[in-house]
DNA sequence: CTCAAGGTATGATGCAAGTCGTACCTTGAG
DNA sequence: CTCAAGGTACGACTTGCATCATACCTTGAG
């Protein structure tokens, strides 16, 4: 399982947000692709997809007329004990950075030797 | 803390890696910002110096003459329980995705239902 | 003081990623 | 069969990111 592929995956808020909803499912049913209500086309969800399953984070499965996304739970938590629990906080929470991308706007918060004096 | 810009700053390699570097010290030492021999330039370590604050994973001091990094482990571990001992192990793998970059390169396994038949 | 070392700021560049439109394919519904 | 629905493939476009060169700043060493 590649980490930087994980974490290439979660930095997008469409994709972290659509696994999310799945971790937040207890009985890890399968689910529509086209359930999740993103703010994108259909190409772009397809994109999506693709880097889901490529990062290790979904299973895919056609259904011809229609196809379905299932977690891997078992792999993420095996690896990234914790992680899920994560996005589906993030999930539930009121901080607008949850649907919308996150083109990150510029920000230099300096930590400790404040620089800027 | 934005999770969108952890999973970022996290996707590039040179930053896991200066980040497993600094988790990999029990001590939390703070460490000499030009003592990680990363294969970029130094403008480039700057880029990535601000990246890593700018999610809140490291804090910054300028000694003027040089400057240290010291791993912010506290909130980390609080909000992603396990994240730094991944990137630790990581580090100490004979992966070679640990010390170049990650252009992740094409490939599409299918998981489930193989369509390409 | 002078200077080299270490970081930063700024601009340029190349490439990857996110987005979309369009055409195409597959299947279930009628 | 015919057609609409749901995904995919492909190409185009735009933006952001990683990278670097260069110039500048700050401080410790001499």
């Amino acid at each position: 399982m590649d980490l930087g592929k994980v974490f290439a995956a979660l930095a997008d808020g469409s994709r972290r947000r659509m696994v999310a909803e799945l971790a937040a499912d207890p009985e890890d049913r399968e689910r529509a692709c086209g359930s999740f209500d993103l703010p994108v086309k259909k190409a772009t969800r397809t994109h999506h997809f693709r880097i889901l399953r490529e990062a290790g984070l979904v299973a895919q499965r056609d259904h011809g007329n229609g196809s379905t996304l299932k977690l891997l739970r078992k792999d993420i938590e095996q690896h990234f004990p914790g992680l899920l629990q994560l996005l589906v906080t993030e999930l539930s929470q009121p901080g607008e950075g949850t649907r919308g991308m996150d083109r990150r706007q510029p920000s230099a918060p300096r930590q400790v030797g404040e620089r800027t004096h």
